[in-house]
Order: structure tokens, then sequence, then C-alpha cells
DNA sequence: AATGATACTGAACAAATCGTTCGGTAACGA
DNA sequence: TCGTTACCGAACGATTTGTTCAGTATCATT
């Protein structure tokens, strides 16, 4: 990619994100993104079709790289040991806390349900594909597809919570929360 | 309340309902609102404050009686019996099943997630409220307002998971899964 | 160092939407 | 019957949107 690209990409980003965490995302409009972002009009409609494109492409960035590297280190492992010492979701509840990208400022403004949406779409794929380590764990006939929505749900809410309360455990007493309520 | 303001207010709810399971929240204009309702640009802005302040107001008017009959209904009696057959959820979910006021279509519609932050908002008073009947039931330390969060957002989940596919359950059957998983 | 391709600038544009204003009209309640 | 109130309809300036275009700067390649 041009390095010019490249840079214009990441200037309207990182303005992006500044504007984020000070309001609402349906309340931002381009002429602010551009002005902050110091780059033309016609350059932000270069690089995203729409303000709501801009959010699509930022999500993308921000969340492939968790599920990237949670995906490889435990992909040919037993993910789900019984005491959680060692599980996906450990590694999760990690990776927020050591804030990368900022994503907790993010996560905590008013527009977190947007990110967390595009987390879960995520969430969900990593599920799926790691069922049958979790499968013997149910104790009730549920279907199926009920299981694994209550899975992720409850992940989601239980990082909601956790972030909400200023996240004052420790990622391992939280993974045991979650695997709790699971 | 004026014969007029009350028929104005009401054109205005059941277009802004209709354009709700048509497109986002996000893309609709008050011109197209007014447009449907047949009033004056004038009128919507003497009702409300902005697009916003309308979605307030409908979601205000939506849930109220939902909760309004479910504690009614069963403030005096022992909410939580063992089995869930006369559970407030039962009546909630059974409250959705008749469909009152359309309300399916909008929970069906991409706009879910603006309705279920509303109503989740009145389901944690509801869950407030009753959270010495429900602490028997626990079994770990969780903290409380972690296991608070737990039941409205599994409930919440559990909804809309049912709703998605479709109802094929029924209220008790719904009922028994969420009972399951809290 | 020269060259052609590509990305950005800055300004301008029509179109859509916003929120407000106002005088005139009709419906309301008492 | 009468004073009040809500609506209409049209218009308004202000924002925002998405596009266009000619000129400039940067890029990768030879």
């Amino acid at each position: 990619m041009d390095r010019r690209q490249r840079k214009s990409r990441e200037a309207i980003f990182h303005a992006f994100t500044d504007i984020l965490s000070e309001k609402d995302f349906s309340q931002i409009t381009v002429g602010e993104v551009i002005a902050r972002a110091d780059v033309g009009r016609a350059t932000f409609y270069a690089h995203f079709e729409t303000k709501d494109f801009l959010l699509k492409a930022f999500c993308e960035e921000l969340f492939c790289h968790i599920f990237d590297t949670a995906a490889d280190t435990h992909e040919h492992r037993h993910i789900f040991s019984c005491d959680g010492s060692d599980s996906v979701f450990l590694h999760l509840f990690q990776h927020f806390q050591r804030n990368d990208n900022n994503i907790l400022a993010l996560l905590s403004s008013r527009n977190n349900e947007l990110f967390l949406r595009y987390f879960r779409n995520n969430l969900n794929l990593l599920i799926e594909s790691q069922l049958p380590n979790l499968q013997s764990r149910k104790k009730a006939n549920l279907p199926d597809s009920y299981w694994k929505n209550h899975i992720a749900s409850s992940f989601v809410e239980t990082l909601k919570w956790w972030i909400a309360n200023g996240m004052a455990e420790s990622p391992e007493t939280i993974t045991a929360y979650f695997l709790q309520v699971i």
C-alpha cells in the first residue's frame, strides 16, 4: 500500500478514534473527521464510501488481530481446560487488560455497543469452531444454537461489566466468573 | 390531552413504526416521518425536540405497560416458583408472544437493539426489586451486580434468540431454557 | 535523473436535511 | 359563544452530504 494512502488512512482512523471517545457516533460528521485528520474531503471519500464504512473498516482492523493471535496460540491445544487457566477466554480478557490500540477508551465510551457488535461477530466464529470442546461441559439438552448464543453473549456481557466496573478484578478472576455462569 | 394533539402524536408514532420496520433508525429523516404521518413539519417539532426524543417517547409508551402489568400481577406473590410455571419471566415471554402493539415487527427488524436497550433498563429495575427471591438460587459467590447483570442479559439474549428463530418454542419451553442457564 | 502513474489538495457544487419562524385557519374545551 | 390552542404551509438560513475537477506532490520504476 502506498505510503500516502497509509498516512491518510491512519490520520483518519486516529481522528475518528479521538472523536468517538467524545461523542456519539451518530453525531459525528465527515467534516469533523477530516478537519481533525487534516485531510481533504475528497481524500476521505476516496478511502471510505460513507461514515458507516469507515466504522466497519476501523472495527475490522481493531479486532482482527485479537482473534488472529487467539486462534493461532490456541488452535492446536485443548482450549477449555477445566480450571480455565489456559482458556481462550482468559487470553481474550488479558488482551483487553493490556489495552492495545487504546481499545478501552472506545469500549468505555457511549459507543461501546457499536464495537461489541463487531467483536461478537468474531467471537461467534471462534465459539463455533470450539463447540466440540464445550459440548462436554453442557449439562442439559438445550439446542446447540441457543447454547452457543448463550456463551457468546455471556462473554460480551461479562466483558462489559468488567470494564464498567473499572476492571478491578484480575483476568483470572473474571474468567472464573464467566466460566461459572456458563 | 387535546384530541388534536393525540391524533398527531398517534399519526407520528404509527408512521414511525412503519418506517422502523423498513430501514435503520439512523437512516430515517424527519421529513420522511411527517410525510407518512401527514402532519406539518412544525407539528413534529412541537411534539418532539429531535428524532432521538421521538424514539425515547415511543419506547416508553411501548414498554411501560408491559412492566406495569408484570409488576402489578406479581407484586405480592412469590415470583420465582421453582418450576417457573408462574414466574415473571414466563409472564413476559407470553406478553411478547401475544405481540401487542406489533412489537415483534420492531424486535425482528435491524433496529431491535434500539428497543432492547430501553427494554433492558426496565428489566434491570424489575430484577433489582426481585433480587431477594433470586438470591436463594445463587450457587456461588459472585458479586451481586455481576449476578443481576447476568440475569438481565441472559433474558434479553434468550428473547432475541427466540424471536430470531421464529418463536418456534412455547413460552413455557423458553422460560425453562432461560431458568436453566441462570 | 527522468518518467509515468497515482494520491492528495482545495475549492466549488447541487442536493438533502435540519430546526425555526410566522400569519392564517380550524378545532377544541368551558 | 368565546378565548385558547394546535395545526397548516410555506419559507428561511444553516449544515451536511457526496461529487467533481484542475493543479500539485509523491510514489515506484527504469
